[in-house]
DNA sequence: TATGTTTAACTGGTATTATCAGTATAATAA
DNA sequence: TTATTATACTGATAATACCAGTTAAACATA
């Protein structure tokens, strides 16, 4: 009996090989839940819970009144979702697994921004710098400037890839990154790296900012 | 109803902020679904399709005449099935999009293996090179060997977290990686680059074999 | 007493049937 | 023609019954 998948998820293993196989593109209708149930020689029930699977992980998109159709990208939010238990991770080696992990995407999105950076977002960078430097004395403020600082660069590197990893990893990580307790010196030194980063990305040195991400983010976490 | 989702899917969200808020741990045993049926006050459909998206998301194990158990960890096979739809990418920029992640994480594996990998694994990337020496005529058997070694590298990685995106993407890319129609010579620079990032993780030189495998997914794209 | 079998009371899995609720369109009335 | 209404789709929800694994308590037996 090992094997046996229950009919729901035979349901949705068919859908996701109809996709994948091509038969069904993204964009295009589903057959309606009668339709299908009579196809697949299954009960509505099973038929709606396997169509609830392939929802659950964006793979198709169903509106009441009309019907459902392939989704032609993936939904964040699914992903997201799929990464939830990662925040399950307290401490050990899976917490600095994915502390290795948020260094690489920033560092590397440090260096996409560098190269893919438009004026307005150089000047949105400047702006949060500014304030950065005027809560140096507010810690809960700062934090979040520094989260904000960041998702500047996120956007600025234009890779949806990696922004939905980025947003991915920010919640589980989130403890780790808000330098809680930290010292007003250290603020003053994080902004500073912030500084430098900054200059790498107006400069276009994508090198030079990938390294400074990389280095400010080890820095900060001790 | 609540607001304008759907009973299911508010059934999901409500049993999703229980895990995110603690009050469900992993390893935790669910209710049994007469019960969460009566005290959330929704039909059993609605509750299976509801349990039926945190299953299929991996947030939650159920199985039969047993209960269901919170997940303690991420499901790769659900974050590929979310990631899925990558696939869908032909070409332009989502594509390049999806190979400068790849680079970006295969560069960070080779620099994490360069730190973790055992004297197994390192006999393991001698043996696929002395292979790929034998097959430098034989494209198909080449390009085969070449994904081994980089799936290598992966386990000696040890990141959890970043094999999973490294799997997700292979796929779509493969037809990137895979350079068919390159000449014998092209083969051998490939091999060489190989031998050199390899010399890197021997001597435990993450900075080296992080740019060196960057300089290698960057010259076999072209 | 100790052991093996049976049974009963859980659990999730599937099916049937009926009905409610959006959506779009064809039929109809102004 | 235009606005309204009826209708025939679509998915959403529900109630009920029953099937199918799992477990442990009850019980018969040695």
């Amino acid at each position: 009996m090992i094997g046996k998948v229950s009919t729901a998820e035979a349901v949705f293993i068919h859908l996701k090989k109809l996709i994948v196989g091509g038969e069904l593109k993204p964009g295009d209708a589903l057959p309606s839940e009668r339709e299908l149930q009579a196809t697949l020689g299954v009960s509505r029930i099973s038929l709606r819970e396997g169509l609830a699977r392939m929802s659950a992980l964006g793979l198709i998109s169903v509106a009441h009144g009309k019907g459902a159709v392939v989704s032609k990208d993936i939904n964040i939010g699914s992903v997201a979702d799929a990464l939830l238990p990662l925040g399950f991770l307290k401490e050990g080696e899976h917490l600095e697994e994915l502390y290795a992990a948020r260094i690489m995407i920033e560092s590397e999105l440090a260096a996409l921004a560098a190269v893919c950076r438009t004026e307005e977002q150089l000047q949105a960078l400047d702006e949060n710098m500014e304030q950065m430097g005027d809560r140096l004395g507010d810690e809960e403020s700062f934090v979040e400037l520094d989260l904000e600082f960041h998702r500047i660069i996120e956007d600025a590197a234009g890779n949806r890839f990696l922004s939905l990893m980025h947003r991915a990893i920010e919640g589980p990580v989130a403890s780790l990154v808000t330098m809680h307790g930290a010292s007003r010196e250290s603020r003053e030194k994080a902004l500073e790296r912030h500084a430098r980063i900054m200059s790498a990305i107006k400069a276009k040195d994508a090198s030079m900012a990938r390294e400074l991400a990389r280095k400010h983010l080890l820095e900060s976490k001790g």
